[in-house]
DNA sequence: CTGGATCCAAATAGATACTG
DNA sequence: CAGTATCTATTTGGATCCAG
């Protein structure tokens, strides 16, 4: 592909080349590249869970970015937020089959990294090496 | 998984959650998931390529940008770099075994971009819509 | 508890000029 | 051609304070 001429999918008459430079498929990917998405479509994977509850589990994120991932993920169909007018409030997120159905390509990303980190670390530490020698 | 404690892989004795605040596995997701990674290495995965070559082919990225992603790339031992001392210079980059094996990951999740990208479009369209009223 | 709003520090990306 | 170096604009993220 990249410059195969023409034989890109298509949606309502646009096409859809990732190495186009407008090209929506470029901005999903964006997204799902931040560092959050992955491990909240993750976590969400497993189980419903509310808003604490996914703060405590995905360690290292902050308020601001967890709410931020979850609107996005919101707005684009892959979570489904449900607040619960209690007191104290509770509002629960969960996967939508949408959302759920980028479970297995993650998985298979996180399948990878697993495998081949050792493969990295040791590509890194060699890499290092050679640089310190010139 | 996330807390079902204690069962994640494991790589010399470190145990590889993703969900932990200092884990290797989300270093190597991090990187992947940079705007230009991806793309690089689905242009190597057609044909091994020169730096100009790569720079044509995948619209809007900078030069300062595609060379730093070919370092990291190289340097975790994903890309070959082979550089040619003609006049003039000619440099050309290779995916290695472990960035060939990436290829069938990513493209999933390029599947999957493919085929929820009009779902996605219609859910943001309704969320806007729904932000409007209220 | 769940988040919106704000301010500020840090990381990142683009443009430009220059070199082997 | 294939970069490096530098400067700047933009984005991003964390911390903090406040509110339903």
């Amino acid at each position: 592909m990249v410059s195969d001429s023409g034989e890109w999918p298509t949606l309502g008459g646009m096409v859809l080349n990732p190495y186009a430079k407008g090209c929506p498929t470029r901005r999903i990917l964006d997204r799902i590249g931040d560092r959050w998405t992955v491990l909240v479509i993750g976590a969400l994977g497993e189980r419903t869970c509310r808003f604490s509850e996914l703060a405590r589990r995905i360690e290292g994120v902050s308020q601001k970015m967890l709410t931020q991932t979850l609107r996005e993920l919101e707005r684009d169909g892959l979570v489904t937020r449900r607040a619960y007018p209690e007191v104290p409030l509770r509002v629960e997120y969960s996967l939508t089959e949408a959302g759920d159905s980028l479970r297995g390509p993650l998985k298979a990303l996180e399948q990878w990294s697993i495998t081949h980190l050792g493969g990295i670390m040791e590509a890194r530490a060699a890499y290092n090496d050679r640089a310190g020698d010139e």
